[in-house]
DNA sequence: CCATACTATGCGGATAGGCGAATAATTCCA
DNA sequence: TGGAATTATTCGCCTATCCGCATAGTATGG
C-alpha cells in the first residue's frame, strides 16, 4: 500500500497481546527514525532546547511540510514531544535516555568513523 | 559519499570545517545499520556469542549472500569483528558499548512501543 | 465567527536499499 | 596442487522513503 499514512494518534491498541519486551521490528523501526540525517539533525537540535517548527525549518533547510513529517515521525517514535504554545507547537525531548543514546552512538561512531565512511558495500556506486 | 540534496536556503558549509566529533551523515549511517530487522537480529545474535556465517544463515533464515552482505555491513560499521577459524569466519562483538547501545535503545523503544507501532510513517507489512 | 498563522497531507518523481538467484573469489585440508 | 567448503560479488527486480510543490486542515486571536 501507500508509503505514507496518517499517523496522528492512532486508535490502534495492540500492545496487550504481546510481551512488554520490545520486538525486533519495533526496535529496528526505532533506529530507523535516527537513520535519516535530517531527522537526526532535528533531534539533536531539539535536544539542545525547545524548538518550534519554524526553528526547525530554518535549521534543517528543508521545506515546512518535510519538517512536519520528520517531527511527526520523531514524535510518534517517542523521541520528542509537542507542546502547544499559542499558535505554535514547541518540540522538546523529555526523556534523558535519548541524549544518552545519541552520546553513546556518537562515541561508537567516532571510533569507527573511517570504516563507516567506507561502508559502501550495500549501496551501488554511483560514480 | 551520500548525495547532498541542495536545499533551499541552506548554507551548507559544514563540509569545509573538519568536525572533531562525528559527522551527522556518519552517525546516521551508523544508525542505519541497525534500522534493518535482519541486521539487528544478526547483531543481537552475535552479541550473545561468537557466530559463524552458517550460524547466522540458519538463524536469520535468509540466503548466505544476504547474510554475507549484512555481516560485512555490520563489520564495516564497527559493530562486529571477524576472526578466521579454519575454513570459517567467526563473528563477535568486541566493544561493550554496542551492548549498551542496544540495551538503551530497547529500553527506550519498550517505553514507546505503542507509539512506535502506530508510527505508520515507517510502514511494515505487519497487519 | 472569521481571517490568518501554523501544521499536516497528497502527489509524482527519484533514489536507496532490501531480496533471491547465479556466480565468482577465497581459503583450507587431504 | 586440487577439490570441497566457505565467503563475497553481481544482477535484476521491487518496495520504502526521501524530496519539492501544491494544497488541505486546524487552532488561535481579534
Amino acid at each position: 500500500m501507500p508509503t505514507r499514512t496518517t499517523a496522528l494518534v492512532s486508535p490502534v491498541r495492540d500492545a496487550a497481546e504481546e510481551v512488554p519486551c520490545t520486538h525486533l521490528d519495533t526496535v529496528a523501526k526505532f533506529f530507523r527514525a535516527l537513520s535519516d540525517p535530517t531527522r537526526l539533525k532535528l533531534l539533536e537540535y531539539t535536544l539542545r532546547g525547545e524548538r518550534t517548527s519554524a526553528d526547525c525549518v530554518a535549521y534543517a533547510g528543508i521545506s515546512q511540510p518535510r519538517v512536519s513529517v520528520h517531527l511527526s515521525c520523531l514524535t510518534d517514535c517517542g523521541y520528542v514531544t509537542a507542546r502547544r504554545d499559542g499558535k505554535k507547537l514547541r518540540y522538546s525531548v523529555g526523556d534523558p535516555r535519548v541524549a544518552d543514546l545519541i552520546v553513546l552512538a556518537r562515541s561508537l561512531a567516532a571510533d569507527n568513523a573511517a570504516a563507516l565512511t567506507c561502508c559502501t558495500r550495500i549501496p551501488e556506486n554511483q560514480d
